[in-house]
DNA sequence: CTAAATCTTTGACGTACATCAAGAAGACTT
DNA sequence: AAGTCTTCTTGATGTACGTCAAAGATTTAG
C-alpha cells in the first residue's frame, strides 16, 4: 500500500532552512528543486524503508515523526533515533547500496524524496549543496559519538535528561512550545534508545515528576525547571 | 612537538585498495595523488588532532593504531574506536570546521594527510571519488549504529565477543594472522570502548581463557576456537 | 457503551556489573 | 639489577537497573 506521491520544490519549502544549505541565488535555487523529485506520504506504523531494502533515496522530513533502529540476529531492537520535520533519514544505506535500518513513522508524516544519484550530480555541480551533504553525515557521525558516551557512560537519569533537553531544543528551533509537548514514541521506545527498559524510563519520569523538575501525565510532558533538567546533561565537551 | 612531513603518493601505495576508491585509470590516478599533500609521523601517546581543534584534513592511517575519544563536561572519557591502517579518521570535524574528538596513536603511526577542501574539489571532478567518500561516512555511520546496539542491549561477553570478532576481521582483510595477535590497547582502553570497567573486560578475558577459547598473557591474544567466539556475536541482522 | 488490547505506573525481588582493595606481572628508570 | 610505575588479575562486597507481576489509564474494536 504505497502513499501518495507529490511534485514539489524545495525553493518555497519553509522547512528550507532546517533541511538545505542556504546561499543560493535565485537561480540556482530552482536548479535545486531537482532533489526532490516526489513527495511521500507515510501513515502512523508504516515503514519508510526498511533493513536489507535497496537505498535509492535519502528523505526529508516534511511532517510527521520517525524512528529508526537496527535489529540483532536474535531479534533485539535498538532504536537509533528519533527524526523530525527538517531532518534526513537514509544515510545508512549508502555504503552497501541497502538500508541497514528500518525507518517508521510514529505519526502520519510526509517526506520528499531525493534520489542519491540525483544529489550526487547536482552537488558535483554545486559546491555548497556538495558542503552540505557532508555536513549531514559529519552531523550524524558527532551525534551518534554522543550517543556512545551517553550509552557508555551515563546513569538513567543523565540519560533520560539528555534526551529531554535535545527534545526540547530541536522543538525550539522549529518554534513549537520548549515547555510542553506531547512525545511520540512509547516508553519501550524511548527506553530502547537510551539503553533502558521501559520501567526504568517510567520510574524515572516518576522521580523527576516527584521533584518538581517535569510534569508527566502518560505522553503528556510539561517542562518545570529547563535549568535543572539542563545542569544534570553532561554532554560532550566541546571546547 | 610536529612531526616530519613527506611528499608522497597514493598510486603506488600498497593500502590504496583499503583506503581509495577502485576503478580509476593510470591517468586518473595520478590526479588523485593530490588528494594526499603530505604524510606525517605520530609517536605512540600524541595526538593527531584534540577535540575544539580546527578542522582542516581527514587522515588516512598510513602505519600504526590510533583510538578515538570524545570526553564529557566532567571529564569522562568515551573511546569511539580504534583505527588502523587503511582507514579514515577526521570525519567528525566536518559539521562544524573543528573536531569534536580526539585522536592519540597508540603506537608510532604515519599518516596521509588529505586536506578536505582537495577531497572537495576532486571529488566534483571525479565522481568514483566522490562516491567513495560518501561510503567512508556511510559505513561510519553504520558502524556506529552497531556500536549503538552492542552499548544498549549487549551483555558484557557478546561485547567482548564483538570486539575480538570485529578486530580479528579487520585484521585478516590486512593479511596479518587473525588467531595471534598483541592488543594495542589497554583493558581500561577496551573498556571504555565497550562500556565497561576494566575488571570487568579483565575478568571476561579470563572467563573466555577458562573455557578454552582464547589464550590470554596480557596483551598478547590467541584465538583457539574462533568459532565458538563467533557464536558469540549477534551482529546487527543485515537481511 | 462495553470489551479487549495496549501502554504506563508501581512494588518486590534478583542480578550483572561496578566499586573497592590488594597482590602479581610487566615495563620503564637509573 | 634494584626500585618505581603502570597495567592486569582476582576476590569481596555494593548497587543501579533489570525482571516479574499486578493494577490503573488510555485507545481501539465491536
Amino acid at each position: 500500500m504505497k502513499a501518495e506521491t507529490f511534485k514539489v520544490a524545495c525553493s518555497n519549502c519553509n522547512l528550507r532552512e532546517l533541511c538545505m544549505p542556504v546561499g543560493f541565488d535565485e537561480k540556482d535555487m530552482h536548479k535545486l528543486d531537482e532533489v526532490v523529485t516526489t513527495r511521500k506520504k507515510i501513515k502512523q506504523g508504516e515503514l519508510l524503508f526498511e533493513n536489507g531494502e535497496t537505498f535509492t533515496s535519502l528523505y526529508a522530513i516534511r511532517t510527521g515523526f520517525f524512528k529508526t533502529s537496527v535489529a540483532s540476529e536474535d531479534g533485539r531492537e535498538q532504536v537509533t533515533g528519533f527524526q523530525m520535520a527538517g531532518e534526513i533519514i537514509g544515510l545508512d544505506g549508502i555504503v552497501s547500496d541497502q538500508h541497514t535500518c528500518s525507518a517508521v513513522a510514529l505519526e502520519d508524516a510526509e517526506v520528499c524524496v531525493m534520489p542519491f544519484d540525483h544529489i550526487e550530480d547536482l552537488s558535483r555541480e554545486f559546491p555548497v549543496l556538495q558542503k552540505h551533504v557532508h555536513k549531514i553525515m559529519s552531523r550524524e557521525i558527532v551525534r551518534e559519538n554522543g550517543m556512545m558516551m551517553l550509552l557508555g557512560n551515563m546513569s538513567a537519569e543523565e540519560r533520560l535528561a539528555n534526551f529531554l533537553v535535545n527534545l526540547i531544543q530541536r522543538l525550539f528551533a522549529r518554534g513549537q512550545s520548549q515547555s510542553e509537548f506531547i512525545l511520540r514514541m512509547s516508553r519501550e521506545e524511548i527506553g530502547s534508545y537510551l539503553g533502558l527498559k521501559l520501567e526504568t524510563v517510567s520510574r524515572t519520569f516518576s522521580k523527576y515528576s516527584e521533584e518538581g523538575i517535569i510534569e508527566v501525565k502518560q505522553r503528556h510532558i510539561k517542562i518545570l525547571k529547563p535549568d535543572v533538567l539542563k545542569q544534570l546533561v553532561k554532554s560532550p565537551n566541546c571546547k
